[in-house]
DNA sequence: TCTTACAAGTTGCACTTGCACCTTTTTTTT
DNA sequence: AAAAAAAAGGTGCAAGTGCAACTTGTAAGA
């Protein structure tokens, strides 16, 4: 993913701060995020280090709704909701920006060219973002684990052709992305292996019918 | 939502529309817009009439990815993917303004300021896209009808606090939209009538739980 | 090293859902 | 106004899945 600061000078990028208000805030691993950044219309970035953006449901189910890595673009207007219902979690010792919405979209800035292409940067990041998100819809809305699954093989496939695939997070992560239960998907896969089709270790799934 | 041209006057549309290099495609009713803009890397503009995309999966099932009303924003680097299974059908007679994004992506447009205000707005509606895909998700990762159904009445009770509330799509779009089975969603509507939770008049249901 | 915690892996069972196949109602087209 | 098409509505049944309740494996901390 590129950067929002992708073309900007250090020079230009402290301009950036001063004209958008930015503020920063450290958090150290597994503090939470959103009680100290919470506020009506803010666009963050990830400075440095990594978080994790879940929904808690009110039967305690947590669904990851995004992994925030270095540079990752998130915020109210970007991958939040008005629903309460989530928390964000340092990964690891992480630097968080926040930009108020209202100051980000002020007609004025667009007089200042390092502005214009932070602004490109991020459309071409949130562009970014919806393909991901339909990537995965197109997997949630499949009717079946046995479908979910073979979906993911064939996205992660398309990726780099290869016939192995190491999978980014846990099993466990895999099932609550594809929003099915951790024992059926576990369950699914040993059948996908007893057909052959593919191989498992650990995160490294192997493709056999490719 | 937002018009991608909100704050520019016809002369700087004009003008963004020579920089930009666009090209403006008519369609009429039910006729498929990909053959026609179908290209590497664009984004595109409804400015006149309405279009749906819809994934098509090998077993013939439709799902609507995204219906698209006038001003709606859509393409390869928002919208579609690298998957071959889709298709765009107008809805009504359209017209479809087609941008290439590497033209889009140029440093040298943010000389323009109407170029740039066109990005603002862009980056707006994305970030809009994005909230929207997310109440989806949202929906999709629900394991059950009636927690799918209910979340759903819930994010339109939310947008108006109106125990009434009204579809803006038929009942079958409504499985699609939540991925399930349309008779298994009937059954569902109905047990949630028998509890006296809802009542259902065509596309108007009223929560009598609120 | 022992303990603790968490991911991986398994299984039975009840419940939910998809699917096929209907009927009825509403909308659109001729 | 009649015919055709699409949406709404319904039901039995088989298959799939969620859930609970385990065991095993593995990495991390005391």
């Amino acid at each position: 993913m590129n950067s929002p600061f992708a073309g900007l000078s250090k020079s230009q990028i402290n301009k950036l701060y001063n004209l958008l208000g930015v503020h920063i805030y450290n958090f150290s691993k597994n503090q939470e995020v959103l009680p100290t950044i919470k506020n009506e219309n803010i666009v963050c970035i990830v400075t440095e280090g990594s978080a994790q953006i879940k929904n808690i449901e009110y039967n305690g189910n947590e669904i990851i709704i995004e992994n925030l890595e270095k540079e990752s673009v998130f915020g109210t207007n970007i991958s939040l909701t008005n629903n309460e219902n989530y928390e964000i979690i340092a990964k690891e010792n992480c630097q968080i920006l926040v930009i108020d919405y209202d100051n980000l979209i002020k007609p004025n800035n667009t007089n200042h060219n390092y502005f214009n292409i932070f602004l490109m940067n991020l459309f071409d990041i949130t562009s970014e973002k919806i393909r991901q998100k339909n990537e995965r819809i197109r997997i949630l809305e499949k009717k079946q684990i046995r479908e979910k699954l073979l979906e993911y093989f064939e996205v992660e496939y398309k990726k780099s052709y290869l016939r192995r695939i190491t999978l980014p997070f846990s099993l466990k992560d895999l099932a609550d992305y594809m929003g099915v239960n951790r024992s059926a998907m576990f369950r699914e896969l040993k059948r996908l292996k007893e057909d052959n089709l593919i191989e498992v270790n650990g995160k490294r799934i192997t493709l056999l019918y490719k």
